[in-house]
RNA sequence: GCGCCCGUAGCUCAGUCGGAUAGAGCAUCAGCCUUCUAAGCUGAGGGUCGCUGGUUCGAUUCCAGCCGGGCGCACCA
């Protein structure tokens, strides 16, 4: 509303010739740093200046005697230093953001920006030979909330698991528990090089032992390496969809790549590039010329024993995608991958499209603290942390807010103490208690027999207090986090505002009443009290309303359970 | 060596499509106190935004070069 005045005011000032810029600069109004500035800042005037040839203060002046409603919207509006327009808006503009909240309730703060957008996001996507570990937890988390937040501003988004079935890895996994079955069996056997070594292989080793107890024996050795690894595979891949589905996380679809593989995709792509000169032998091998799109050199495709390598299988993965009619494919991938995404890029091109069509999220390592004393893992030794035991120990919700608290590309301090601590030291408890607090409100509400209102039938006109205006104006920054978060796909926007509207929260709650004593209370005759008035109840209400629902729709896009006790 | 990411308070990190005195949490210090839901509340100190130049009316933000950390540079996935 208020932008569209700012906008009326530089197109009046247009049409009396007092300024002559073609197209206006992007309005962007954010609220200052200060609160003497006022509400809404801009500094327009100062962008405007060199194409106006005109000092950013009188453009401003010139703004200011063209702004439309100045008296119905403003209550201050003020020119500033070198050409900061500060604007400070009536208080009954406030209301109308509690109002909006209320109508649009779980939809506050959406957009549909992304209307008619098909997109897919592709995460975790590990490979099945293991069980998930916390680094994957982080890929998880991040990559639903991003599918959640592309949702929220109107694209119509599918979460994806490409699952690595085919390959060397699926032989390793085979070959290792079938060596732990032979010597389940009382054989002798060397263990693979570079083999599976976790607990976890020989525990599926023993399963398989006794499911195939009857027919084992007159198995052939080869068979009976086949059975392993299929049986392996099955129950990784269930091991992961379990673990997966206990930190709320589902996907839309699976992908397998041997099933890629067996529908000939790969040859078939590779045929069609080959036709547009994209590829070439040399000594042996087949090349993707990937430096034609910008990659730093070309990139064997399948190798000089025929074997496919792994991009191979990738090219074709994504041109499935491309085919599949989604307009932005998003991939969420460890930051050690890094280095692939130019040559994934190349494949967009390639294939006529810009190589923004491809998106990759890089995730980073998380660094397992425990009372600040970092937890060490091991790769080598197999004794590494899993995601399942993350979340056994601190909960879901704690383990997502916390994968999502920081930039995905930065390193992630990860406390467990801390995580799972029920204190305001603890940002996950910190932000749901404000929820359940809100919420134990209307509980104690309904004892005293105090009605909480719509806000069509309170005054919210008494809601002046700096206190009071800081939530509200908070709330109305919502949709503008919400929207950010999701054009640059960074969930931890959402994390850092949650943490801030909670605090607002919990100091308001601390200092102002929002409910009469109960009855029988003793009113003590300390004097300082504020006057609390049932018309304030019922504003404050209104207000206390509000805040719930933004933190509810802030942490259901996260992924986040909002309790109403804890 | 080349490429990408990171470098902001003692610690962990926000912020930066260039804007006004750089923010939060933890820790520290000083008070207060047991409250509608309670595991506390209020306040204070703390910074050459890695360094050096450049562009600009204005740079933590953009550019270049350096320093420090991580990662990647496979006919592995």
């Amino acid at each position: 509303m208020v932008t569209i005045a700012l906008l009326g005011a530089l197109n009046g000032a247009k049409k009396k010739g007092q300024l002559k810029t073609e197209t206006w600069p992007t309005l962007t109004l954010d609220a200052p740093k200060r609160p003497e500035w006022g509400d809404l800042a801009s500094t327009v005037a100062m962008s405007l200046a060199s194409s106006e040839h005109k000092a950013p203060h009188d453009i401003a002046q010139i703004i200011v005697e063209n702004l439309p409603q100045r008296e119905e919207l403003f209550e201050r509006v003020e020119i500033v230093r070198p050409g900061f327009l500060n604007l400070t808006v009536k208080p009954t503009l406030w209301q109308e953001v509690l109002r909006a909240i209320e109508s649009q309730g779980a939809a506050y703060g959406k957009a549909d920006f992304g209307r008619g957008r098909r997109v897919l996001v592709e995460y975790v996507s590990a490979n099945p030979t293991g069980p998930l570990h916390v680094g994957h937890g982080r890929g998880a988390a991040v990559g639903q909330a991003i599918v959640r937040l592309l949702e929220a501003v109107g694209h119509e988004v599918a979460g994806e698991y490409y699952i690595n079935d085919a390959g060397r890895q699926m032989k390793l996994l085979g070959a290792s528990v079938y060596a732990r079955f032979q010597e389940l069996s009382g054989m002798k056997v060397e263990f693979p090089e570079d083999g599976y070594h976790g607990a976890y292989i020989t525990a599926v080793a023993e399963r398989i032992k006794q499911q195939l107890s009857d027919t084992a024996g007159e198995m052939a050795p080869a068979d009976l390496e086949t059975q392993c690894r299929v049986l392996a595979y099955q129950e990784m891949l269930r091991l992961i969809r379990d673990d997966l589905s206990s930190l709320g996380i589902d996907f839309q679809s699976w992908f397998s790549e041997a099933a890629l593989l067996e529908s000939r995709a790969v040859e078939q792509v590779l045929d069609e590039l080959k036709s547009r000169g994209l590829l070439f032998e040399q000594e042996g091998a087949l090349w993707f010329r990937s430096s034609a799109f910008g990659d730093e050199k070309d990139r064997v495709v399948k190798k000089h024993d025929g074997e496919y390598t792994y991009l191979a299988s990738d090219i074709a993965y994504h041109r499935d995608k491309l085919q599949r009619g989604y307009d932005l494919l998003v991939d969420v991938w460890g930051a050690d991958h890094h280095g692939y995404i130019p040559r994934m890029q190349a494949v967009m091109q390639a294939y006529g499209h810009p190589k923004e069509r491809l998106h990759v999220v890089l995730v980073q390592l998380v660094k397992l603290l425990r009372g600040g004393v970092e937890v060490k893992m091991s790769k080598r030794t197999g004794s590494f942390i899993t995601m399942r035991e993350v979340i056994d120990e601190v909960g879901a919700d704690a383990a997502k807010f916390y994968f999502l608290m920081r930039d995905s590309r930065t390193h992630l301090d990860f406390d467990l103490e801390l995580a799972k601590q029920r204190s305001t030291d603890n940002p996950v408890y910190y932000v749901q208690y404000a929820h359940a607090r809100i919420s134990s409100l209307w509980r104690v509400a309904a004892e005293r027999g105090v009605a909480c209102p719509q806000s069509t039938e309170a005054d919210l006109a008494v809601l002046t207090d700096p206190d009071e205006l800081g939530l509200i104006r908070k709330l109305s920054a919502y949709p503008e986090i919400l929207q950010t978060s999701a054009s640059t796909f960074e969930p931890h926007r959402m994390t850092y505002y949650l943490q801030q509207l909670a605090a607002l929260l919990h100091m308001f709650y601390n200092k102002h009443r929002i409910l009469p004593p109960a009855v029988e209370q003793e009113q003590g005759d300390g004097g300082a009290i504020e006057e609390l008035t049932p018309k304030k109840t019922a504003a404050r209400l209104v207000l206390m309303r509000s805040v719930q629902q933004v933190i509810r729709n802030g942490l259901t896009v996260l992924g986040i359970s909002a309790p109403e006790q804890m």
